[in-house]
DNA sequence: CGCGCCATTGACTCTGGTCAACGCTAGTGG
DNA sequence: CCACTAGCGTTGACCAGAGTCAATGGCGCG
């Protein structure tokens, strides 16, 4: 269910300038900053700390102290909890404007690894939670992501809960797209970095399951196979599922 | 799957004194009031406005106008979503100390009604925003209750997408007593205001899942069926389903 | 007393899980 | 340059856990 042990292939994120510029990043309307003036994101910006995940590696792990907090930037990461018999549930798939130490805890509740190669700002959890009594609208911005984090969760309690294969993989694929149209634009096109596993364990199901209900799509029209995604071609039918 | 259209029968919350006693309300310690002072308490009760729901009342409907929010201070409010077929999936069941309407958005994204009579303390939304402004502390603690909402569900995404029933049932059991410790004190006995349906649409199983379920581990004497409730004869036994 | 709701139980069904084989592709080494 | 291997995805055959449908029982309320 769950494959472990990988690490970096690649010359780590291979053509990263490392220097800061929260002004101009491509993230910033779509994360915490959007809650910060200039001048207040520049005085944020003197304690991040930008770090490149390369692929497949480990940001942190269920139990974790949390030392820092991230800000998503570029990439995907999976956040996930493993049952002690090996069993995973995926609870989440972080994107660029996604914060991951929401609680500041201090212990992570769940391990997040890189899906493809990741950027993120990392902040020493302590001096952010420093700023955030400093800047109170912050905090509110903050509060606002966690509560919209929790909506999230109680939307894939239902998908958990309640609905049928075809459903889950439906849901997730439209919300998946959604999720790609805030950062690039919105295409009929979702790419999916990650693995058929992942999404099985994303949704509750096995990988022979998503599998078979991707066949089942492409099969009926309903989507296309393209590389590392999938073309929706009936938006109608994908709409049926998930609105009944 | 889901039942109905039920109104109030009894003398509603008979016995209820509505005065407001903020400093020594039993809950006090339990909710958002823990982060404020005597005085703090005090500017905030200047706003509250004490309610008492009857069994089977609604609170608010999901896509309501969120004019209010709430903070439980007695008995048990079942808080869920429905899809458009009729399927229901409960999302979490609301305890003294509980806050209802923690995202502050506009309209509430699930609905919530009383299992048994319950007390809520009630606050105009943008009242109780305009206190967040005045009391950072009070927006950092509602802050802390939010992440703790969404780690008890993302908890649960574990529970819906990767255990048995047995499993589901166990885990239900033994968290729903750690909930009702902190409120009264530590017993093997759990009660269960809310019906099997409930019990069911919250771990997202059918009625007769949950059933069969109790039923066996009474025959097993891991439990034992008392009036409104279960005494938990076994701990090892549910121990071992929840930790695996 | 009788009605209605809820819970339980049994018989049967079916969706999705399990197990196994196979194919494709990318990386490796002769 | 190509054979070999490993990992991932797909597919088929079969299985089982939970769902469906239906009957029955118990209890509270009118």
């Amino acid at each position: 269910m769950v494959t472990a042990g990988a690490l970096q292939r690649h010359p780590p994120c291979a053509g990263s300038e490392l220097q800061v510029d929260c002004q101009h990043c491509r993230a910033r309307f779509l994360s915490v900053c959007n809650a910060l003036s200039d001048e207040e994101l520049h005085s944020l910006a003197t304690i991040v700390d930008p770090r490149c995940v390369p692929a497949k590696t480990t940001l942190f792990s269920q139990g974790d102290e949390a030392t820092n907090v991230f800000n998503v930037t570029e990439g995907m990461a999976r956040l996930y909890k493993l049952l002690p018999d090996g069993r995973r549930q995926i609870i989440g798939f972080a994107l660029p404007g996604d914060f991951l130490g929401l609680s500041l805890s201090d212990r992570f509740s769940f391990s997040a690894d890189a899906v493809d190669d990741v950027r993120v700002c990392r902040f020493q959890r302590t001096r952010f939670s420093q700023q955030l009594d400093e800047k109170p609208h912050l905090l509110r911005r903050l509060h606002e992501i966690a509560s919209n984090e929790l909506m999230i969760a109680q939307d894939q309690l239902v998908v958990l809960g309640r609905r049928s294969a075809e459903e889950r993989v439906a849901v997730f694929l439209l919300a998946l797209r959604k999720r790609f149209a805030a950062i690039h634009h919105l295409s009929p096109t979702v790419p999916l970095p990650m693995s058929r596993q992942d999404i099985a364990d994303y949704l509750g199901l096995t990988i022979e399951t998503v599998s078979r209900t991707f066949s089942k799509f492409f099969k009926e029209k309903t989507l296309l196979n393209v590389p590392d995604g999938v073309r929706i071609l009936n938006f109608e039918r994908l709409n049926e599922l998930t609105q009944r």
